[in-house]
DNA sequence: TATGAATGAGCATTCATTCAT
DNA sequence: TATGAATGAATGCTCATTCAT
């Protein structure tokens, strides 16, 4: 029956459309509220649906946080993927990767506060972390699909560039993890700021500076040698 | 009457005992709950006393919070008002400094995670930003009383320090303020991290390491002259 | 599709009906309790519903007994402009208003006692009295929704009866405004009573009875002439 | 021991002097509030003493309401008395007490109106009016010391007088019983009334225009003969 | 005696989730 | 499938009363 599979997979597309309309709607308000501060109805009217629709099309609140949350996340490892093949030297692709992960920190930083720094309900948030997440793009890597993996995927990306431009002399001697470590720290650090610091003509927001105390340090070149530690 | 001058010392001392144990419970609630899902009752519970008295010695919940905030910070500033008078130079106090509010970030994180990333509802928490603390030791220092002016006393202190190492060609000729930011960002990231990431066998707490980076950054001394942007 | 209407219909019907049944219950406890002492999980118990239900059905407590005040005033006022439209002399009108304010008073008697003499606090009670009610009947006749309109409303109706009496000679040439405050208080009066005196042996609230008072006073008509003031 | 008499005396003024003060400051608070909104501590703080010490001088809330209504009315019954024995006609002593009560009414009527209408805990409420108050200056009288008892004498007065009034020919041929009740009605009803009237311009509140309507009516006395019921 | 401290029981209100249609 | 209705369990906070000194 062909008419039935067309209409099979109009239902399908209209299912997904609503899917990712009560994602959209729920990333605004948790962005607003943050987690806990953020209602199902608020959500629902938000997504206008029922509250009950919300809940055929996700099993909890923290579920909806968690498919958010990893949509987005496995969107800017794609991206950095893209990265890590280009021809280019160690110092540039750093640089475009955290132009990317800067980036998206800048348009994501409300979710991503959620996940790094608000407390939500522990067993909840293990799950989120360890649990299988819906279906995704990445099946076609096949790359598993847990929210931890994505995370870790991230960091190898970024420590094996520093990895190549250490090797190629690019870089000081240092130790690929602990840059990295201190690479994440600065993006979230810019990000997670003082709520009531006038954030606008702050302009160390932009990578420029950014990358540029990260390549340099703060010290004068004739002071290196005696440098710290 | 010497006897009932003991008793009034006692009565005092005691509910001073009584307001620094429900801090001290309301610290350990709020640092693994986070604001919103720290209940009065559980505060309560912690510091072994009934709702209502928790209520004897404060106004509110927030009241709670805006006290403890106001008092661990107020202490960081004190030990750094220290450093910054001693005879050494910038770099040497840079580093103490550093370490100092390394070591407050790292005592004290599930607090200032909530102060810099938890939204709270807004009214609540700008009365606390710009509202008077009770009293304390900074009043003989006549430096006001707001959590602002708090804020903006470390931030200048660190500013000072690091355009007194500009001038004395310690450091490059960077802009005080956006090294500040940038710093205060390394110290912020480093302890606002993701919540299921090793935390213990990371060794990018350490000062030494941290210290390292800001000072010198990633690049290897022969890269400096075409160094970023 | 005349199934969904029906059901439409019903569904409305029985949303209506519970709407009812909770200002019912209300009501009923109101008049038990007063309002400080009505609590709203008793309100619920009642009802026979939870108290989140309640909480879909109205806002708050001060609407439930705003609209309870409401619904029963502009009843009242209802029957009062039939009466107020009868082809009959003033005193008989007079007479059928003091009648139906007494049964008015003698049947929702606990509910105005909250009105006239609980202490509300000030500002609920405020917005109770100028506020908008639901929409009602009254919005046909274009008679604003106010409460306060409704007891003006009430008040004219008494006052120009009276106004008509005394032109016609029916009655002694007193201030109107005065005869309704008057007559207001012995409505009142009769039925805010000691709670602790027998109420079903005392005879006085029989209108007739009262209408007599009121239209005769006490003394006898012999030392009428040299009469009070 | 004449020293020791005279400091017991001393310490039982004190107490009496603050048993009262706590009344004086209670009926303050009783007024503004009503019953249920007014709280013990706003009470000991009106009064100056601790909570703690209201306690030692008094049972409970509802047992300092009952002694300052028990105060408040039986010194309204005494000077009621002191007219019944006056050598007036029947009219003069009824305007007399009228005006006494409208008087008392005036200067009390947040208290009375707790009493006639605010509901209050049962229990506690038939105690207040069963039982036995404290000592008083009723004792010499040898009247009996409950609250109701108060009230009955108070209404037999009034019932003594309209009843010479009738048999002296002043008043109709009525029944003294429900004239009583009446007039009771009115004196209440003038002062229980809608909390949103503009109360200061509405002139019923004077006796006189009181009394006027009480004992004639409103009727003209053409037509008195074909008069009500 | 006087009191500051302490509390159990309660309050109006909210919210994530389930039910019934 | 979609939803309006329903709710149990909490939440921040208050208050009359008791305790301990």
């Amino acid at each position: 029956m062909d008419k039935n599979d067309l209409r099979l997979e109009r239902e399908r597309r209209r299912k997904e459309y609503n899917h990712m309309a009560i994602l959209s709607a729920a990333e605004k308000i948790f962005g607003e509220k943050g987690y806990a501060y953020a209602s199902m109805d608020e959500i629902a009217r938000q997504a206008q649906f029922s509250k009950a629709t919300i809940y055929r099309y996700f099993q909890s609140k923290d579920q909806i946080f968690m498919e958010i949350l990893y949509k987005v996340f496995s969107e800017s490892l794609q991206e950095m993927i893209v990265i890590r093949e280009k021809p280019w030297t160690s110092e540039k692709k750093l640089q475009e990767l955290m132009q990317q992960a800067m980036s998206f920190f800048g348009r994501k930083k409300n979710l991503i506060r959620i996940y790094f720094l608000e407390r939500i309900p522990p067993k909840q948030m293990l799950e989120l972390y360890t649990g299988k997440a819906s279906e995704s793009f990445f099946d076609q890597l096949g790359i598993p699909l847990t929210f931890r993996s994505i995370m870790e995927e991230i960091n190898k990306i970024f420590s094996l560039i520093i990895q190549e431009g250490v090797e190629s002399g690019e870089f000081r001697g240092i130790e690929p993890r602990e840059a990295v470590a201190f690479l994440g720290a600065i993006i979230r650090g810019i990000h997670f700021r003082d709520p009531f610091q006038d954030s606008d003509n702050n302009l160390s927001h932009s990578s420029d500076v950014l990358i540029d105390f990260f390549m340099n340090g703060i010290k004068s070149t004739e002071n290196k040698q005696k440098g710290a530690s």
